[in-house]
DNA sequence: ATCAAAAAGTTTGATATCGAACCATAGGAG
DNA sequence: CTCCTATGGTTCGATATCAAACTTTTTGAT
């Protein structure tokens, strides 16, 4: 009997073709995106102020670091950027001292806005090369990649 | 009549959540493999030796800075740290004095090898939660992706 | 043959991110 | 009540990456 079914002669191939090609995306669309963001935004920074928009505000910090899997420091960085350019406020926690609470200002809606606006363009010639259906498709098995990466650390 | 078919109250929203997986993704899997790659080596000189071991040798930096999608110098900084710790060798290109030429040295085939080892403990675990078949399914799309991102810049 | 434009590689300055250390507050066990 | 641990947020140092400017060599057009 053979000792093994011998899969492959690489064992992990698969999975690194997989981790290299979304690392290749990732990093083409984040390039691309932000060459057209208003107001010398960052893909993390335009990707809060639309969290805030889409779920609602008044966010702690930690939770915004664990939805977009950064570090609470990186975290900290992003929301001074934001409060900088006046697009949130952040203020204490009434309940918990330790804790604050992230608001969407104003401006940050309509920077938000403007963003969307700006990212249309590219948005738009996308389903030609790359069909909604296919978005639909796959976008499922990769939350739950996400999902697994997240909780086995 | 309406004046639209109205595919949606949010235009991007499909494609915004495509690529904020796909970040948090990269994000996460680079995270994880670097913390256990030998040599202090980052997932992208990895890969690089990787690319060398299963395509051969003998690229130049501009070529493998194509593949990789990032920028020559980003792939300068690469090969210096990958030369330094002796895994390549970076010889003069004989027909074009511009040029140059990538060799895997055995040091470095060897730090390759060492690097399967310490990620297999990584990658035996993923399949449970993320099944093979359906890295499979999805990397076709993936692919697509990638490579619509690539031709129209 | 000449010269302009393109391409290969490097360097430089800026920045987003990470991990680790740090301080303050909260919560629970005794 | 008193610690002890966990949690929230910040800061610091390191680093991988990008964009842009620069040098050298090649290529192609005239």
């Amino acid at each position: 009997m053979p000792p093994k079914p011998t899969k492959s002669a690489e064992p992990g191939a698969l999975y690194f073709q997989l981790f290299n090609e979304i690392g290749i995306i990732a990093q083409l669309s984040a390039n691309r995106f932000e060459r057209v963001l208003p107001h010398g935004m960052t893909l993390a920074q335009f990707s809060l102020l639309n969290h805030c928009v889409r779920l609602g505000d008044g966010w702690t910090p930690a939770r915004l670091a664990a939805a977009f899997q950064v570090t609470r420091g990186t975290m900290t960085s992003t929301l001074q950027k934001l409060e900088a350019k006046g697009f949130i406020r952040v203020d204490p926690d009434a309940d918990d001292a330790r804790s604050k609470r992230v608001f969407l200002t104003l401006a940050g809606k309509q920077a938000r806005d403007a963003s969307l606006k700006a990212l249309a363009p590219e948005l738009a010639q996308l389903p030609e090369g790359f069909p909604p259906e296919l978005a639909v498709e796959i976008l499922p098995a990769l939350e739950r990649l996400r999902i697994w990466l997240d909780t086995h650390r």
